[in-house]
DNA sequence: TGGCGCTTGGAACGGCGTTCCAGCCATGTC
DNA sequence: GACATGGCTGGAACGCCGTTCCAAGCGCCA
């Protein structure tokens, strides 16, 4: 039957992460799916670590793989943030990863993204580099809380039930010391995170857009 | 001597915590601080996660006593985001906590501080809750990022040296793929952490100021 | 055919979070 | 002053984890 490889390792391991989350990986039940023992695991890959990191690189070479050469600056930004907000909503489990950064490539590869973009912008020299930061900080920010969110309930409850229970847990907060969060309990209930999660995206690129010289 | 007690359990968390990081926490090493064992510690805790939680929620508050009342809403938004990101800088630890949103009372804590401040600009109500929710998730992005830079490298190193590793690391990169991170390699090596994470609160307030009406 | 080096997989180690429970000690009662 | 009570302690033990080790298997080349 097949043989071992990374590629099968990796794919294994994905296919728990999704399946059971971060806890739902480990040396045992990967050797038990791939018929082999964890030595043998090791001998492709270095550590838990590793895995973890190739794990991450192999789902969001996806979202990076759309072809945004032609469109506007903006629009690319909006697809490549989009592309990466999809990725983590598919796979929470890639949240807390992008968040410890142990995948230094693939931030990279997302900053240097945003980046050309940025400049195609026209955004001074000088701010290109905090312009760009600023979204991919925003970007891994809400991967980091989207993620969480995610974990945070039993993998059958829908969305809707969830942000139902948060909503009329906010609009019971207490007025004296939550006023703003009763207030917008609504808006929760009703929000989508995806066009919430643009939103901010399109709030940094209207900050940004005031950066660029007067032509 | 001292009685074991919640308070002193939390701090000598965060002392180990600080120490050596997330790893440095652990049952048996706190109960030899505490010169107790790790049944004793259960008693006050529920678990790892209450532990971890409240050692959060111990560290933050400090940075959200931060009194600004009668500031105007933007200097208000700026000392409160200066406030998380001074705390995390000084416990990176905080950084992947609060990527968990285990801290789910925190997390809400800053949200409404920030919200308060957003309706004090004059945003209009249908756009308030994206935009306090854009400000929180790059404050969080930021803190995880941060934290994870500061994990990458062993305690004793400089951050100087640290970011001119990166910086020659960027330097080198292939030039057809890594345009942009080339070109800022030299911005990397001068920034100051601080001040661009203070330039993408900036940032998004701009974009927040698009928002409001003529009026 | 024989040997050799890449690959396998199961056993074992140390450390972790957590549970369990026998005992301690301060307090309240007669 | 003896004694029961119950909150609290701390050490032993359990099961799971990442990781290491190594004896055995396998295919290729001389």
């Amino acid at each position: 039957m097949g043989a071992l490889s990374r590629e099968r390792i990796v794919a294994t391991a994905v296919a728990l992460l999704d399946a059971d989350g971060e806890a739902g990986l480990n040396f045992r039940a990967l050797g038990a799916r791939l018929r082999t023992g964890p030595g043998a695991i090791y001998w492709h890959v270095a550590n838990k670590s590793d895995l973890l990191v190739a794990a991450t690189d192999a789902v969001l070479a996806d979202a990076l793989a759309a072809d945004t050469t032609g469109h506007p600056p903006r629009e690319a930004i909006r697809t490549l943030a989009l592309g990466v907000f999809d990725a983590v909503d598919a796979h929470p489990w890639i949240g807390t990863q992008l968040a410890r950064l142990a995948s230094q490539a693939t931030t990279l590869r997302v900053f240097e993204r945003i980046g050309q973009q940025v400049r195609a912008l026209g955004v001074p020299d000088a701010a290109q580099f905090d312009a760009a930061s600023a979204l991919l900080n925003y970007i891994l920010g809400v991967a980091g809380q989207n993620a969480a969110n995610a974990r945070s309930q039993p993998p059958g409850t829908s969305r809707a039930e969830v942000i139902g229970t948060v909503a009329a847990r906010w609009a019971d907060l207490d007025p004296a010391e939550y006023p703003f969060a009763r207030a917008v309990a609504e808006q929760l209930r009703a929000h989508d995170d995806r066009a919430q999660f643009l939103a901010g995206v399109d709030l940094i690129l209207a900050g940004i857009a005031t950066l660029r010289p007067p032509s």
